[in-house]
DNA sequence: CAAACAGTTGAACAAGTGTTCAATCGTTCA
DNA sequence: TGAACGATTGAACACTTGTTCAACTGTTTG
């Protein structure tokens, strides 16, 4: 062997443990399944849309309501809200020149009280 | 009034549903609940990291394993899993050279399953 | 109809994030 | 002890993402 280059990417464990590697392999979901999961995690992970879907738990707000409970512009929580909505997270109701926003379904309500369990230790 | 502005930040909206605003802010948890929820969130929002999890769910693996299951590099693995770590997603025990990574507890497999059902419809 | 206003949208910018590369640490074993 | 190797780390880079600003849409109302 000449050594040519600093770190040769051939890793002995793959021969040790080959086999687990194989089994994993199998059960693991397919890509596309681990990328949506991803997504939708990914819309939680954000404290302003997080604001916004506790904002509406209780309460169907308006655009114009949210802005002003979070302190935040119009467009920023417009454009937030529309991630919420491509995710099936929350949904509208047209009344007059406001649009009311509530949460879609209790999905939601489920996986941020465990996750309230977990970063509470 | 002089047209100054193209949007004057002045929205009527406030006045018609300040009380509902004002309960809401009062039912809002503190600020650094929410920053807590989103950044625990924001570790599931990735596929590298969700695919890890899924990776060491049944069977607990070295990086190696995981890196070569993933396709990926041990450097790459390892910064991941530096993040999980630090979550307490994830534990470790050492094993001679290998460090062996499994799940920390049963909450990331509770999430995991709530979020499957929701994007599955 | 035209002004007022709630809401949406696109472009641009700043801030945050994941991977690569190279160097380093720590354990094993010849 | 020193070579081999699994794992970690920091810096750099490319890429993604959230907010701002300005323009625009559509509804209401005088």
């Amino acid at each position: 062997m000449t050594k040519s280059k600093t770190s040769v990417p051939t890793c002995e464990c793959e021969e040790i443990h080959n086999e687990l590697v194989e089994v994993a392999r199998r059960e693991m979901p397919d890509t596309e399944t681990l990328y949506d999961l991803a997504d939708f995690f990914k819309i939680f992970g954000d404290s302003t849309r997080m604001s916004i879907l506790f904002a509406i738990d209780k309460r169907p707000m308006c655009v114009c309501d949210i802005a002003d409970l979070l302190g935040m512009t119009r467009s920023a929580v417009s454009h937030q809200i529309k991630t919420l909505r491509q995710a099936d997270l929350v949904t509208y109701r047209k009344q007059g020149k406001n649009v009311i926003y509530r949460l879609a379904d209790d999905h939601v309500r489920d996986i941020i009280e465990t996750a309230l369990l977990h970063i509470k230790e």
